[in-house]
DNA sequence: GTCATTTCCTTAACATGTTAAGTATAGTGA
DNA sequence: TCACTATACTTAACATGTTAAGGAAATGAC
């Protein structure tokens, strides 16, 4: 039985924090000029992909907690990036949709957030772009045995 | 030039927000008991390893801002968790100490968190685990080329 | 020595993360 | 049809993330 934790430079917590911050540092600064958040981008990508939702499936997909998908929703709507409509055979569900002026925002950057994406794969070579996505898969709590 | 963004099954960010969320929910579980938070968690951490620090490193190596910093720090000396002394040296500086208090909650946990990683390990398998290790160091923006 | 600059930290403002409690609608069984 | 339960979402409360502005002490150029 170990009686030491490791290093806190080996912690995998941190690792993952850290990663994540020089991944999104290049993309935060992409949206700085759209005056949407990381968050936002990210359900602005799902509803872009996969058309209308409800807001359960979307705060999955964009793997955000209902507390803060119900805020983030309210302010994307007030900016007319979203459309919120209740399911009239399930009144308790809400149905979300993209606008065009969402859309707009999405294509706009597509090819800027693509090179994004290429420089880091770059940076580490494709086979270990894939390899660490696999790794990071088998971490999910939610997609795996 | 692409005109199509990765599906977001299969983006880097998400992989790493829900890769995180699968590793801390078994730590954010064990420390439900003990009334202080991941980020708590993560300073008596780096201070029961490193002594007596600095704010600018302490913040660093728990990959904290610096503003959050101040709030946890304010929080956890409130709750007799750390010290904080002036440098008389240097009066701008603040160094930080954990308190027996502090030390006590690791001392606690450790076999437990201990056990926590070893489950991680043996998920994954230990080659695996260190492979990610290093590829989440690739992404790090502070500790590589 | 003085002033501009830099460094270290705090405060403020707003968005999100997290947990718990609350509300409304739907489904279910007697 | 009347509870009872489950589902879908909202609200609340507090902690943290993020960016920008501010304050105090140290440093450097002159």
């Amino acid at each position: 039985m170990s009686s030491t934790l490791p290093s806190t430079s080996r912690s995998l917590p941190i690792a993952l924090i850290r990663a994540r911050e020089g991944v999104m540092a290049p993309i935060r600064e992409m949206l700085s000029e759209t005056g949407i958040t990381e968050q936002q981008w990210r359900v602005l990508r799902v509803l872009s992909e996969h058309g209308l939702l409800d807001t359960t499936t979307l705060a999955e997909r964009s793997s955000l907690l209902f507390p803060s998908l119900t805020r983030i929703a309210a302010s994307m709507r007030d900016k007319g990036l979203i459309t919120q409509t209740r399911d009239e055979i399930d009144r308790r569900r809400q149905l979300i949709e993209i606008t065009a002026a969402g859309q707009k925002i999405i294509d706009d950057r597509t090819s800027q957030s693509t090179q994004i994406v290429d420089d880091i794969k770059t940076k580490l070579g494709t086979d270990n772009y894939e390899t660490l996505l696999d790794l990071l898969g088998l971490l999910d709590l939610n997609s795996n045995d």
